[in-house]
RNA sequence: GGCGACGUAGCUCAACUGGUUAGAGCAUGUGGCUCAUAUCCACAGGGUUGGGGGUUCGAGUCCCUCCGUCGCCA
């Protein structure tokens, strides 16, 4: 056993769908998950999702489901995504299920008994969006959050806090003296937060807010904040603590996490397993984001950078080749569907798919698929040997380095390598002219490079790199990295298949119409948002019959209204330009009847008449039969 | 306002602790090959390394300053 890798990627939040963010962290996490199976590791690879929290319940209710049936939902599609692109996590682990449940509380216990805790009445701006509470200067001008645009609550109450502070000493001098966080200048951006005290970590949720967590096994009145609940799957995901493999896996843990939730996984988690009385993960490793100037997110462009989408349409392996290969991990990088193109053909279609094609063929072709004995190795063979072995040291060294794009660039200029070596020994010519044996050595020798970036590249492309091998009449299972450098394999004698191109060439029409559709979508950006029935039955919308019309004094647009709906209400509308208040009184109008009272011109206004309007004015709806008043309108 | 990152060919990025004429890939142009997915190979053009100043025998690399983009904190 060459040793053990436990990596993580971070449990997702239920709240929104996968993502390119999602799909980027768990496919790096994968390549490496399988690179070092393939040198003989033992590899962990957990996954899953963040079920708990007030905002799940509020999504749930928006699409009238219970929460337990909204995340049940919403956890087997991300489940299914991972499976779609071919990503084999070991564990798949939801803050929803009872094994995780018991662990939080284990741990909640374990910390309260060793006095982390203490009970602590708070009172301030609470935002819903944040599920915290915020300081004064995490408001805006208007008094609003500013990272979710509305107001605070403001909010009194009693709860448990977790003491920090004591801890920062003790993080501070930790982060100096070990490398625990990559790239290092997020470790840099801790360290400048660790200058401050840290304020206390409120750990609880009064049940009566929010019940939609787990609850504190010493006090049933509250249940856990959701981060608190959430780091944790990374040992009960694990077993902990009953399991005894918990403890082989935590001792090798990699985290993987976007730069978004540096501050929980770097601050709040290591403190937590200092409270616990565990050592900290090995290493953090953060990565930036996506960005998409040319097309935002927007819903009618959701399907475009959808994970799914794209690897249903261009192939399984080619969305890892491209989030790997043009992304330098750590920074941010920008996804766009012609660089995904462009990056495809030149790469994954040109030079490798080819190179492949051209070789099967002439084996299959002047062969009949017979792997060849090697004659006599010519210098130009062994160069190629030794250029694809110099390829493939720079591949491991950068790959382990997390330098994926270095580590992909490196490998292709091997792959370039073996077509200059192909046209300048020219097999076909030798076939031509009756040197089989010279044609045979060729082709086993590209075989055999073949063979090693299939081997080399699997991590990243696994769908296509095990056909090509099934092709070359190897499995992939019974190699190791060690295979590519067996310039023995494929055996002699054996027969390989040409098959049909592995990266078919995507068509230059095809490239211009997407560069047709972009800048249209990206007019179109106000997306208008569609919303589930459910709120629309928000509005109660009455049959009213106006039984006096009046204008507002003073104001030109302005008439004042009195409705029977069937209670009498009065409403001040603005249709002053277009009737006549005595064209009013009998008719039957639609009236928003829930609609926040509002003072106009300082008189009361209690709902508001629908009316259709264009260029040419304005018209207002009326029902096509009389109707009673007050009846329903949906 | 504080801390930090970034700014290198049209595009995406290299260049270890400062060391010879700043490199790749893509894109562009010209030529070649024909086994191949109109693919591949060769050659070429293209950069006052954001501006300015400084240290040094020598700076993309170190220092100062300004400009621009971004992040975290306030």
């Amino acid at each position: 056993m060459a040793g053990i890798k436990y990596f993580t990627t971070p449990i997702y939040y239920v709240n929104s769908y996968p993502h390119l963010g999602h799909a980027y962290t768990t496919l790096v996490v994968d390549s490496l998950a399988r690179y070092y199976r393939l040198k003989g590791y033992e590899v962990f690879f957990l996954t899953g999702t963040d079920e708990h929290g007030d905002k799940i319940v509020k999504a749930a209710q928006k699409v009238g489901k219970s929460p337990q049936e909204f995340v049940d939902e919403i956890a087997t599609i991300f489940r299914k995504t991972w499976d779609s692109l071919l990503v084999t996590y070991d564990n798949f682990i939801r803050t929803t299920e009872e094994r995780h449940k018991k662990v939080v509380q284990y741990i909640l216990q374990k910390l309260y008994e060793k006095g982390e805790f203490y009970l602590d009445e708070y009172e301030g701006n609470y935002c819903f969006g944040c599920e915290r509470f915020l300081t004064s200067k995490e408001l805006d001008e208007e008094g609003k959050c500013k990272d979710h645009k509305t107001p605070p609550v403001y909010l009194k109450e009693k709860n448990y806090f977790f003491n920090l502070e004591k801890y920062r000493p003790w993080l501070k001098e930790l982060l100096e003296k070990e490398d625990l966080i990559y790239p290092s200048f997020y470790k840099e951006e801790v360290l400048n937060l660790l200058e401050e005290p840290l304020p206390p970590l409120c750990i609880s949720r009064p049940k009566a807010r929010l019940s939609w967590g787990i609850e504190l096994p010493f006090d049933r009145d509250y249940v856990t904040y959701v981060w608190f609940d959430a780091l944790i799957n990374y040992l009960s995901g694990i077993g902990f603590p009953e399991n005894p493999s918990w403890e082989k896996l935590w001792t090798n843990s990699y985290h993987f996490i976007a730069k978004d939730i540096l501050k929980p996984h770097a601050i709040y988690w290591p403190i937590m397993l200092r409270a616990l009385g565990l050592p900290p993960y090995k290493k953090l490793f953060v990565h930036g984001y996506w960005l998409m100037h040319k097309m935002k997110m927007s819903k009618s462009l959701g399907n475009i950078v959808d994970p799914l989408y794209l690897s249903q349409k261009y192939g399984r392996d080619i969305l890892r080749y491209y989030l790997l290969r043009e992304m330098a991990f750590g920074y941010d990088a920008e996804f766009s569907l012609e660089n995904f193109i462009l990056r495809y053909n030149a790469d994954l279609a040109n030079d490798y798919g080819n190179l492949i094609f051209r070789t099967l063929n002439l084996v299959e072709k002047h062969f009949k698929g017979v792997v060849q004995p090697y004659g006599e190795l010519r210098p130009e063979d062994l160069e190629l040997r030794a250029v694809v072995e110099g390829a493939l040291k720079k591949y491991e060294k950068y790959f382990e380095a997390l330098q994926f794009h270095t580590a992909l660039e490196e490998l292709f200029q091997a792959i370039r390598y073996a077509n200059v070596y192909i046209d300048r020994t020219a097999p076909w010519k030798e076939i031509k002219e009756g040197r089989l044996e010279r044609a045979g050595t060729i082709l086993r020798n590209l075989l055999s490079a073949i063979k090693a970036f299939a081997i080399a590249l699997s991590p990243v492309l696994p769908d296509s790199s095990e056909t090509l091998l099934r092709n070359l009449g190897l499995n992939l299972k019974d190699l190791s990295f060690e295979d590519t450098t067996n310039w023995g394999l494929p055996k002699e004698g054996s027969i390989v298949y040409k098959g049909s191109p592995l990266f078919p060439r995507i068509e230059k029409e095809e490239i211009s119409e997407m560069k047709i559709q972009e800048p249209i979508k990206e007019e179109s950006k106000e997306e208008k948002e569609v919303y589930p029935i459910e709120e629309f039955r928000k509005w109660d919308l009455r049959i009213g019959k106006v039984v006096f019309a009046e204008k507002v004094q003073g104001a030109d647009k302005l008439l004042r209204l009195e409705v029977l709906c069937p209670e009498k209400r009065q409403i001040v509308s603005g249709i002053a330009q277009y009737y006549k208040p005595e064209e009013l009184i009998g008719k039957e109008v639609v009236i928003v009847v829930n609609l926040k009272p509002a003072k106009i011109r300082g008189i009361l206004s209690e709902g508001m008449l629908l009316a259709a309007h264009d260029d040419k004015g304005l018209t207002l709806i009326v029902p096509e039969k009389e109707v009673t008043a007050g009846a329903k309108v949906s």
